[in-house]
DNA sequence: GGAAACAAGGAATCCGTTTTCCGTACCGTA
DNA sequence: TACGGTACGGAAAACGGATTCCTTGTTTCC
């Protein structure tokens, strides 16, 4: 009903509601002392108006900007964007507005960015990366919560993807179908996503005394690595013989999409002869897939917006140090179940 | 090398120069008359203390708060992030800080954003969606820019992909292909989307006296359909016989992708036999298809910038008004080009 | 009837940059 | 040497609106 006029000031509502602009402070913030009916008749005209006090003028009298950069290294790309939109989320519940910021890579525009959050005076600063490899810490006089990609500085306040007990699920999972001869997929070898996630899935096959099946297999992360890859685990196998492994983990959906193709084509029926498993919960990949993937949820939203809780504790006078891990969820789907 | 200590004033810059604060101000922003050495002493001081100054003290003096407010409908998916990014990249060039805002869908929190930014005094807004429907327009006391979903109001300044151009392209593109028996395969029937590029499509053949194979097929935005469409548009047709066409023009990437992956199950060779083209050139889809899709780019990050060009000349008083049309590219591939 | 609690207003406060004046020093000319 | 003009730099006032003391009425209870 009421729209926004041009500006609405306190004086304005102060005026409509017949007090003064102090009144009109103390009533809209629950301070000082009042009589129920005055702060009542204030909020009407607030509310009447469409309200809104100037966050320039607050922040002058709070010494605080009520305002969080959040700075990704990456072009908030596929993995950053929902930690982002996550940590945005959480904010908004704390009253607090945030200022976007990409790097795209270049520590030049990094740099160029750091200043200007510095020089907007925000109240803490989000750092999200590309991968989880750890990364140099920022230099700021305001609390800062790393996400995804941790601060090499092992005092600073990071939050990650726990990988380890994702793929630890997964491996669960296959034991529990009762397969035993797994391999593990890879993407780029020098990745903690890559080696991390192959140590989870030795380390809880190794539990139960069950071995991967040959060596890891490193690559890129791409569809074409993944049929690749299918490729070397079956080697010259043909249709009637006997296949070398009864699952495949792939260390992405978009490494296990290329690698159902690869299997469907050359005849090997998943799940029944291969139970296939990817990581990130991709729906573009994991939902299309055929059959749909058997996959691990980061729940990088609820990360983004752990790192925004961590955040808004460090702004408040209680920081947290170290890394602590966002657990996944293990996402079952035909690729492994049977069932579509 | 030199880093942000606590928090750097130009008094402390005046201090170390030697000068007073206002010979700061007129030697770090060209004003006034000064001599150039103390110019230069004052900018060497200001570098060395790493100084940048205040924002919110600067926007107290200029009347602007040198922020602008991105506001997304949707959740910064697929189609609206890549014109937040652009946007946001014009907007560094300008000194200009971006606050993230997304609604998710939910009119409620979209009406909370609008208010916090027009609190927060932004200095302009601009709008995007996730489709290219047109939008209930915002009332706020600043100028909008409206970017990917246009506003509902003729007389705001929107800026959207010029679908008709783009598949203007594909038709002309196909038509020197010598493909004259040309499919049509969209998304949601409800969406301008897949109204306009089937429209721009029939319009291109019919300047040659081509007419489109059958009617126009609607579905949803899945790969799912995009299989299925082909199963429609080939009917009972058997490996050996006649096809009933030699191109398919599908009016997403994904749509195309499933196209292309159900052609190969039918033993349809692309593009010898049918060529096969998409929309978006989503790398995902468009280069992990095989054989790679020929597409259509719509420069979603230059949408989003021409937005913030446009958006800044509003600010300076310079108001545009009326939809304007923002240029795609089209991108030959191996699905219509037969080499890889 | 007096003291304490309560209500509401007035005016100072918050902040650092920008900008408008104004003073000084220096130069060239008379 | 005196004077006017100009180049340079400084002092101090804006800039802006919400918040918060502190003060002054006003009620209420004993």
């Amino acid at each position: 009903m009421a729209e926004t006029p041009g500006v609405v000031r306190i004086t304005d509502v102060a005026a409509l509601a017949g007090v003064s602009p102090s009144t009109v402070s103390k009533a809209l913030n629950d301070t000082g002392s009042l009589r129920p009916a005055t702060r009542a008749r204030v909020r009407e005209a607030a509310e009447r108006l469409g309200f809104v006090p100037d966050a320039q003028a607050r922040s002058l009298s709070a010494r605080r900007s009520f305002t969080v950069g959040l700075l990704s290294t990456d072009s908030a790309g596929r993995f950053s964007l929902p930690v982002v939109l996550g940590a945005e989320n959480a904010l908004v519940g704390g009253q607090i507005s945030a200022l976007l910021a990409t790097a795209r890579h270049d520590p030049v525009r990094e740099q160029h960015h750091v200043r200007s959050l510095v020089a907007r005076r925000v109240d803490g600063i989000i750092v999200t990366g590309r991968t989880t490899d750890p990364r140099r810490p920022i230099q700021v006089p305001m609390p800062v919560v790393y996400a995804y990609s941790p601060s090499q500085d092992p005092q600073d306040a990071s939050v990650v993807p726990d990988d380890t007990a994702g793929m630890a699920a997964v491996g669960r999972h296959l034991l529990s179908l009762g397969r035993t001869r797994v391999a593990y997929v890879g993407g780029r070898a020098d990745q903690a996503a890559s080696t991390l996630r192959h140590a989870a899935l030795a380390a809880t096959l190794a539990e139960r005394g069950v071995t991967l099946v040959g060596e890891p297999l490193f690559g890129e992360w791409s569809e074409r690595w993944g049929r690749l890859a299918v490729d070397l685990v079956l080697g010259d196998h043909s249709p009637g013989e006997p296949l070398p492994v009864d699952a495949i983990a792939f260390a992405s959906d978009q490494l296990a999409r290329g690698g159902c193709d690869r299997l469907r084509d050359r005849g090997v029926r998943v799940p029944q002869d291969v139970a296939v498993t990817g990581y990130d919960d991709w729906d573009v990949m994991a939902l299309a897939s055929r059959p749909p993937l058997t996959t691990v949820d980061p729940q990088l939203d609820r990360l983004g917006q752990r790192a925004a809780e961590l955040l808004l504790a460090a702004i408040d006078g209680r920081p947290a140090h170290g890394t602590e891990l966002s657990p996944p969820r293990l996402v079952v789907r035909g690729s492994t179940a049977g069932d579509t």
